[in-house]
This record gives C-alpha cells, sequence and structure tokens, in this order.
DNA sequence: AACTTTTTGCAAATGATTTGCATTTATAGA
DNA sequence: TCTATAAATGCAAATCATTTGCAAAAAGTT
C-alpha cells in the first residue's frame, strides 16, 4: 500500500527533480505541468518549464508519477500513484480523491474473463458534489 | 443498456456527421480524430479535419462520444459509449472491450460513501494479454 | 424557391509538449 | 577534495493536436 518513490539509480537527484516531488508530494489532486511549473516559481525557483515536462515525462515511464486526463480538459494533469482515483464533481469542479480503490475487488474476475495479467488502471468518475445538488436543484 | 445516439434537434444531421458516426460505429476501439478524418477519406470523403473535430466536440458535448486519453499517448480518442471501458496490453497494444462494466456495481457504494449523484466514468485498465504473455515468459 | 441558421472548408492562430544544443551539475573514482 | 563524464538544465525554436475567423455551402423551414 505504501509506496517508495525511489528514483531509480541511472537517474540523479537533482534538485529540480526533487522540488517537483515535493510539489506533487503537496497536492491532494492531480496537477498540470504548468501549475508544477508555476508553483516553484512562487516558491523562488527558478526552474525552466521544459524541465519540469522532461522530468515529468522520466517519472511516468518510471511509474512514479501518473498522468492523466481530466474530462472536459486537454492538458495532462499528473499524480503521485496514490492519488490517481479520483470523483470529479461538474458543477463546481471540486475533487475528492477516493481512498479505497473499489477496482482491486474486480481485478481477479477481469484476470479470469480475459486472461490478462493485469498491471494498472486508472479510474476517473464524475457527478454532481453534495453542496451543488443542493445549489442546483 | 442500449443506446439511441439521437442528435438533438437543434443540431441538423449533415451527411459529415452521419458519415463520422457511421466509423465511429464500425470500430471496435476507441480512434483519433485523424484516423476517423483519415477513414472518411479513404472511404472516398472530401471531408475536412476541422469538421471532424467540431463534430466530435459537438457529440461529446451531449454526450453521444466519449472522448479519452490512451496511457502514453498525448491525442484524444473517441468512441460511442458504449466502447468506454477497456483492457490494453502493454506489450503489442491490443485492445479488449470489456463488455459488462464492473463499475456499476460500485456506483451505489460510492453514491454513499462520497454523496455525489454520479453522471459517468471512465475506466483503463493495463496489463498483458494472453499471448504475450507466452511470448515474454 | 426563398429565407434563416447551422455547418463546412480553408487558412491561420493557439497552446501544450518536445527537441537541439551549449552549458551546468550530480556522482563516481583518483 | 579535485576531475572526468554522463545526465540534466535553460533557452529558443520546432512540433503537432486542436481551435478559430470568415466567407461560401447545405439543412430544415415556410
Amino acid at each position: 500500500m505504501e509506496q517508495k518513490l525511489e528514483i531509480p539509480k541511472k537517474y540523479r537527484l537533482t534538485k529540480q527533480r526533487k522540488a517537483i516531488l515535493e510539489i506533487l508530494e503537496k497536492s491532494d489532486i492531480p496537477i498540470h505541468a504548468k501549475e508544477i511549473f508555476e508553483r516553484l516559481k512562487k516558491g523562488g525557483w527558478n526552474i525552466n518549464l521544459s524541465t519540469v515536462y522532461r522530468n515529468l515525462d522520466m517519472l511516468t515511464k518510471e511509474g512514479l508519477v501518473i498522468k492523466s486526463y481530466m474530462k472536459g480538459e486537454d492538458k495532462a494533469r499528473y499524480a503521485l500513484p496514490d492519488k490517481k482515483n479520483y470523483l470529479v464533481c461538474e458543477k463546481c469542479g471540486k475533487i475528492v480523491i477516493i481512498d479505497n480503490c473499489p477496482f482491486d475487488k474486480f481485478k481477479e474476475e477481469l484476470k479470469e474473463v480475459h486472461q490478462f495479467e493485469i498491471t494498472g488502471h486508472c479510474i476517473e468518475v464524475y457527478g454532481i458534489c453534495p453542496e451543488c445538488q443542493e445549489k442546483f436543484s
């Protein structure tokens, strides 16, 4: 259940890389590359946007970061693996993390039916949050 | 369970629109805008790529088409709603549609826990298909 | 057929993401 | 601690999917 976040030895632990991971750790929800970039800038860093992209790319390929797209959006969001399942309110945009991923229970079933060896998944659920249900009813 | 694919009356049923929907119906898996465009071209249509995009956009907003992104890809794929849940083989890229969406069983649970009114979802599962399991074992 | 509104085609613009290259930096070894 | 060297960074320019403006064409009416 715990994630280690160990960067493979063939990569170097640069301060930029560390800083990007820290931003991701502090964020409750998946965020855009540019958002990471801007938070770093605001934090006094003099980092470049392409450095952010290059690192996110490498981290994604290594499985240390999850890249996803939200409905209606055209740019990627990035998050640490434990934050990838979430509910999105279509009205206000609020995001709620799904902690106990319901999918795990289905892995076995899916495995049997399709004979696939499951290695990962991504679930995105849309709906209307309690507050908006009141507001718009 | 059945999808109607009725275009709301405020939109016109142009031949381009019909042709795009036909391509989507014929495809087993979610495909790129450009792929749709090229299949139409090959079929003798003299359609424009922006027309494809504009229609996919409208169809997506009306809920007649599902837009999604596959892991590792940076461009959107489009599919009819009954084709949105699928398994992807990480080795060979093969795609298998999940017919009986396992998620439906969880809607209620999620609804209770988070008080969200669920309106939609998207599931993408990665793994290794039976053939590749043999090939790479 | 004429009218009104939606769509289309085309070309140009946009915006996220990527890339080339010279310079800097992290890390291993002397 | 100093050096060598491969990996990373910054910057500017390039890419490529997607969007948009606008005049011409097509749909659905009357």
